[in-house]
DNA sequence: GTACAATCTCTAGCGACTAGAGGAGCAAGA
DNA sequence: TCTTGCTCCTCTAGTCGCTAGAGATTGTAC
């Protein structure tokens, strides 16, 4: 029944390294897990699910100290979902202006590489750009 | 002629942050300038201009190896232009692949939150997205 | 003279890992 | 049984671009 599993096992399951699994359990996200007589760490289904589950928020972008929070939750069935919602709701409006702000960049830049008339540099306009602020499409950043 | 200015004064007029422009100096960005009597630094005009430039790169995305790049080329001006304009485009790959990979997580944690029913945890569509991952929308991620 | 601001150097911290050193354990083949 | 080679262990340090703080010194205004 209980077939444990090594930490290599574990991270060829999971997709996650072996290094992050030990980071992850150091910085409190996995337990510790029981060890074997040679010290070496043994991991059951459980740890597999939990794993899993950072995975996943961690490609999802959410940030270690959310996914505690979640992690936390999922483990109270009984309470109202609302904190998970409003977990995943920040997150997207995280996620939301960082495309707004690279939205932006990517305009400028743009502008910036279809000036350049592919001469000398004393007169490039991406070096000038970068030399004069005021040459930009707007001033806000 | 030669008004040397303080760290400070460098500081008001860049928008850069005194501790971030020794920073730049320790990392070889700005050139160590000439000191006062008593150990001041003391900066003139074209300290403003290569700090400016560096603000400028910076607020427009780019990393610090690539301005590093950039100004060692707006110092030689006889030199096409070439690798100045392939720098930012590879900079501009870099936004928008940065720009298509937000937009997906956006679209999968968006339709995460608009599955949540808002009851108990025991049935959050959140958690489960996140314990599955086969629930997503693409599973390229 | 005496506050107080500005500057100096140095070290450590952020987030989320990643890389490497140096050593021990373990399974399979000769 | 021995050896080879893989996996695992702990610990430290590095990544990037700063930022924060300690503790000391210098400059300035009253």
């Amino acid at each position: 029944m209980t077939d444990l599993m090594a930490i290599g096992d574990l991270s060829r399951k999971t997709g996650v390294k072996v290094p992050t699994i030990r980071y992850y359990e150091g910085i409190g996200l996995l337990p510790p897990p029981p060890r074997s007589e040679g010290n070496r760490r043994l991991y059951g289904a459980k740890a597999v699910d939990r794993l899993r589950f950072i995975r996943h928020a961690r490609e999802l972008g959410f940030e270690v100290e959310a996914i505690r929070e979640l992690l936390d939750l999922a483990e109270q069935p009984q309470r109202s979902c609302a904190k998970v919602d409003a977990l995943a709701r920040e997150h997207l409006r995280s996620i939301t202006s960082r495309i707004e702000r690279l939205t932006a960049l990517k305009v400028e830049v743009e502008s910036m590489i279809k000036a350049c008339a592919k001469g000398r540099i004393a007169k490039c306009r991406i070096i000038d750009t970068l030399s004069h602020h005021e040459h930009c499409l707007h001033a806000e950043h």
